[in-house]
DNA sequence: GCAACTACTTAATGACTCTAGGAAGCATGG
DNA sequence: CCATGCTTCCTAGAGTCATTAAGTAGTTGC
């Protein structure tokens, strides 16, 4: 009985790269024993079940995809680091759309969640990214909300073929990144503060 | 051996109620067949498959979302139109996940796009709704995309959780529209555009 | 060189998708 | 009233997948 040597982490990683290659909700267990040559139980060795090998490649994904964003915009600030961020998020979501899909799809429980930074991090990076621009709570989380969801809207769109006018969806990209900044330097006080701001 | 009187259409409705009630993902042939109280192998009459029964369900959201909008906008303009449309969005996606979702999930083969207009009827609104914002292409293309995908990665977010923060998602919400309305009366010359304008 | 642990196996169950072939309901024309 | 034929639904069965239980064969610690 030769042994493949399997470990958590090594199935983890298997299982993004499986997800990367026919995507994220095709990435099954028998497909994955298969791509080591073992059966599918051999696997339950080194992971709980399905909804678990599913987190796990979401933390992984979260946790990559918070240090490319954070390799970007380091150094940058206001527009060029705006611009940093968007496009290492979009080049991630891309480049690992299996990856990506992962920390959308997956909802880890909050013990999961508490014990890891991954998820916590990108919205960090928002934030300090955003600071450039002088946002303050609230207004820091209400942009931080609209420019993610602009990001990722954008990204599923562009990958589930949402975009399929002739436009240059690249260009499009760059003049979306283009009014976004323009907003954020523009970002409507809230008529509702009065007695709140100091 | 009693009939159940299936159609097409029926299944296709009593597929998207499932679907709202259980998730889209978990709309299933068999317990669709369950519902109806019929064998899963009698629902293969009307529909070719899993996959032609999300699509019908996809297309069935998409019109339904579309009039939705039209209801919602007819008679507005300007900002008073783009909330209108963004909250018919918004009420649709939250009232109706299961339908939301496979207009999402599913990108439907060509020619059933080309017999159908569910979609394009989105986009058409979209358009028309910019249209007070004096854009013209492909300006008009490129923020409807960027409008598009916050709304879309909104409620995309917000339905899986992605919100965690303490700040009231409503509130957040209302604010996000109010700088896309100042996103729209600034949008950006194109740079990149010089012998096109006349 | 044995005990304990771990990695992997076989075997089985139950949910699911889907096909093939058959029978029972329902309409039509004689 | 009945034969014809279409549609609706059935039974039966194959193949995929997730998951558990129980066992066996490597590997490690003493």
């Amino acid at each position: 009985m030769a042994r493949a040597g399997l470990t958590a982490e090594r199935v983890t990683e298997a299982a993004a790269d499986l997800a990367d290659a026919v995507g994220f909700e095709n990435m099954t267990v028998s497909a994955l024993a298969r791509s080591f040559g073992v059966k599918d139980a051999s696997l339950y060795s080194h992971v709980r079940n399905l909804q678990d090998l599913r987190e796990r490649v979401a933390l992984l994904a979260a946790g990559e995809l918070a240090d490319h964003i954070g390799a970007a915009v380091a150094g940058r600030a206001g527009k060029d680091a705006m611009t940093a961020f968007a496009n290492a998020y979009r080049d991630y979501a891309l480049a690992h759309p299996g990856r990506y899909a992962a920390t959308q799809a997956v909802q880890p429980d909050p013990a999961v969640l508490a014990g890891s930074t991954a998820y916590i991090r990108t919205i960090e990076l928002t934030h300090a990214m955003l600071r450039a621009y002088r946002l303050v709570e609230p207004d820091l989380t209400d942009a931080g909300r609209l420019l993610r969801s602009a990001f990722h809207g954008y990204i599923t769109l562009e990958v589930n073929g949402g975009f399929r006018h002739s436009r240059d969806v690249q260009r499009s990209w760059e003049r979306g990144l283009d009014g976004l900044h323009i907003l954020l330097e523009n970002w409507p006080a809230d008529p509702s503060r009065h007695a709140a701001e100091q």
